[in-house]
DNA sequence: TACTTAATGGTCATGTTGACTATAAACAGG
DNA sequence: CCTGTTTATAGTCAACATGACCATTAAGTA
């Protein structure tokens, strides 16, 4: 075939968007679902997504995908980092007909059940420890994985982990990100001096310390900083995700 | 939408893949382009691509367009590394129709011109120095971008580097890969204590030194190692790149 | 034979990391 | 009200990695 697209060559597929969302909630990371109501496995869970539209990107399609399936507010789903994660296109992957689907990632604090929000598809969208996860429709377990594998590196060498936390956090709660995703436990005294060290990651909330809440000393609160890379990056240590 | 894929509800996209391929020539980061026989973009330069066909995946598609169009050696192509850059799916990215390309990158050792493995499309496909490509097809432009900028966060933290070499090389072609990629000068003792200091990343052939080729004292020959990826990484010094 | 070039072998100061100890500020329970 | 528990925060120290150099070796070349 030569450079230029010959219309009378190709033949038509289906374009689909996935998303794999996670959030870390009580030390457990756990990622959005929705079981789905119809054939083929019908009753199992999937990742949240959907055809794009004819005018649409995938991104766009991917967030209004997001907002439509999950019930997430309009307002978070329009902030939301989207990360492409890379494209499935198997021939096989669905058994009714040619889909390439287009597989994104994102991080979100702590949130309430999607199902709150009311009515519609987000009915079916429940939040599910990875561990908890067993079958899922599709290829959609590859895309978990290599979805969750992702995440783990970006936290390396991006600021990426503030996503998963709160608009003011502690280093206790950040920390946490990390040891939750990689699977380890990490040392207080050497993170903390990292994130610090580290101009740009987090910055001070001016004149707050957390108090009531847990026992212990109270931490001081953070925001993300204006960083987005970390510069050396944050190395997990040797044997961990998982 | 509900999770399920409503066979009704999807607009028919067509499908293709689109190439960056690159070489270090010369002490200068060059990249595969063929020239376009057709509109639109007649006569402007453009990455190696196609439609995938109805079998095929996404890198099926890219490892036969790329066998097609520039001539490499099937054997070449069949083992080449080739990564998943991103897919690119704005509306209007292709003014004919709605298109959705996956984009990939490889990495190949110098070769010789492409056209010189004889006739069909190979003819119109040559390696360009980067700063020789002004105006591309398409979002080509972007694609390209993105794929350099890929390429030189993956010499960070993997092995990769390798791929730029012949079957042996000395530690000073392996430097000069990363001073092209990086566009930086690297301090020779130190870059070779890094690299010999990885474990896997390199590993010295049996007996032998060049000697006739270059001025100067005669190179050890190295053979990439088992590793993949670089623990510690071999960061870029602050302002490089571009 | 002297000069040039590039590879290779070092040193040294600095910065970062991992392991660990110590102190401070909250709460819980008697 | 005192004591122990919990968590945040501060600091120390050795091992290691890095950047900036200098020195030596082994080729080709004038």
């Amino acid at each position: 075939m030569t450079a230029g697209y010959d219309p009378y060559a190709f033949e038509p597929f289906a374009v689909t968007v996935d998303l794999a969302v996670f959030t870390v909630r009580g030390g457990a990371l756990h990622v959005l679902l929705i079981r789905r109501g119809q054939q083929p496995y019908a009753g199992a869970w999937a990742l949240p997504g959907g055809f794009v539209l004819p005018r649409e990107s995938a991104e766009t399609a991917a967030r209004r995908e997001l907002a439509e399936e999950t019930g997430l507010s309009e307002q978070l789903v329009a902030a939301l980092h989207l990360e492409q994660l890379r494209t499935y296109s198997e021939p096989d992957r669905d058994p009714r007909m040619r889909v390439v689907s287009v597989a994104f990632t994102a991080l979100v604090p702590d949130l309430p059940e999607p199902a709150a929000e009311g009515g519609g598809d987000a009915a079916h969208a429940r939040w599910l420890a990875l561990d908890e996860v067993t079958e899922l429709a599709f290829d959609h377990a590859v895309i978990l994985a290599d979805a969750r594998e992702r995440i783990g590196s970006k936290l390396e060498y991006t600021c990426l982990a503030t996503g998963f936390c709160p608009p003011e956090f502690t280093l206790g709660e950040l920390q946490s990100v990390y040891e939750t995703v990689w699977n380890t436990a990490l040392d207080r005294p050497n993170f903390r001096r990292k994130v610090l060290a580290t101009p740009g990651f987090v910055e001070a909330v001016p004149g707050a310390a957390r108090l009531t809440g847990g026992r212990g000393k109270p931490a001081a609160l953070y925001r993300p900083g204006p960083a987005t890379t970390l510069h050396p990056p944050l190395l997990r240590p040797e044997g961990s995700s998982r």
